[in-house]
DNA sequence: CGCCGAGTTGAACTGAATCAAGAAACGTGG
DNA sequence: CCACGTTTCTTGATTCAGTTCAACTCGGCG
């Protein structure tokens, strides 16, 4: 199974433990566009992308701020809000069709204390979701919007291909208008 | 002591398990301005700042960007690096003379081992540095300098009152002279 | 007393925001 | 599968916040 084999790159997991695991997570299949996690919503459920792509963004004013992107084959959640049992103000919205495994908070909470790896694995996915924020929050200080651009270019091409420029221009910082003249000014 | 208060805040620690931590942290003394870590050092320690406040900054090209603070009573380390044991890009500077406690790599590693909550206190210290990268991530996307700066100044007024400005221009991401004039727009 | 770094202020310049209009792409219903 | 309407993207003109370069003030320290 897909999750296995990711945690298993960051733990060995033997199959008794993995049996715990296995059994808490159901399949769940949301239409392009549709919201996964809407502001207000409290989040509950630490999420697996078998397939598709999502946008993670904010209403402030009258305007979304999109803040990060998520891939096939990576976890997310409203982590914030999955942590604290708090509202979110975040929204998750599917940009491709989107095939995903979730567990709910409950039943992760009843893992970290019925395995010994669960702690671990928690604690390896607040570390790898912490170096993802640090290395950006760094970024968004260091770097003028075009080279944002030019760094997302090179690190995730499918991304360019597939995303909205009106998201991609947010997610560095810039109008739509701007990306698209820093764009034709690239090429 | 006040690392134990710290923690019990996040979880109880039994005596027995404390017993395993408290030999493990040893005191350390650092002059006004001096370097705690130093762009190219691998990150050995995980740290708890008894007194003091330190900057957080890279070099880009001839200039330092400023990307965070850490003050009394909270754990720092130059993250990454300990986690990936790679060099760092970062320099951890004392603003102020500096009293801390720290926990060597491999000492907290054998605590993950030795203690129940070990891999706890793990997880939840990466969840609480991760929530804190998020909301700055989200900041520097929505707000404005001059909007950063009032919310840095109600929300920590004693950074304003004790930081060099021209650090404090680098952490909302502007020159000097521009946060300089936006103070005195502001009064 | 003089030096030096930090902060302030001014003027010219630049990249991005805003407002606006037109072109292209997209999806939805017939 | 086409036609229409909506959304997304592009391009232009104007405005604005912040950069850069430079000069000057202030306070601390040798």
């Amino acid at each position: 199974m897909l999750i296995r084999e990711y945690l298993e790159k960051l733990v060995p997991i033997c199959d008794k433990d993995w049996a715990v695991f296995s059994t808490k997570f159901e399949k769940q299949v949301f239409k392009k566009n549709s919201l996964i996690i809407r502001s207000g919503d409290v989040e509950n459920y630490l999420s697996f992308i078998e397939t598709g792509m999502l946008r993670f963004w904010i209403e402030v004013g009258d305007k979304e701020i999109t803040f990060d992107f998520a891939f096939e084959k990576s976890f997310f959640s409203a982590y914030l809000s999955f942590l604290t049992r708090d509202t979110t103000n975040w929204n998750i919205q599917a940009i491709t069709p989107i095939v995903l495994w979730r567990i709910s908070y409950t039943d992760l909470h009843l893992i970290y204390e019925q395995t010994v790896v669960g702690e671990k694995i928690g604690r390896l996915a607040a570390e790898d979701l912490f170096i993802k924020a640090a290395k950006r929050k760094i970024d968004l200080l260091t770097y003028t919007a075009e080279e944002l651009y030019l760094i997302l270019f090179k690190e995730q091409p499918h991304l360019i291909q597939n995303i909205p420029l009106k998201y991609l221009a947010s997610y560095i910082g810039v109008t739509p208008q701007a990306l698209s003249r820093i764009r034709s000014r690239i090429y």
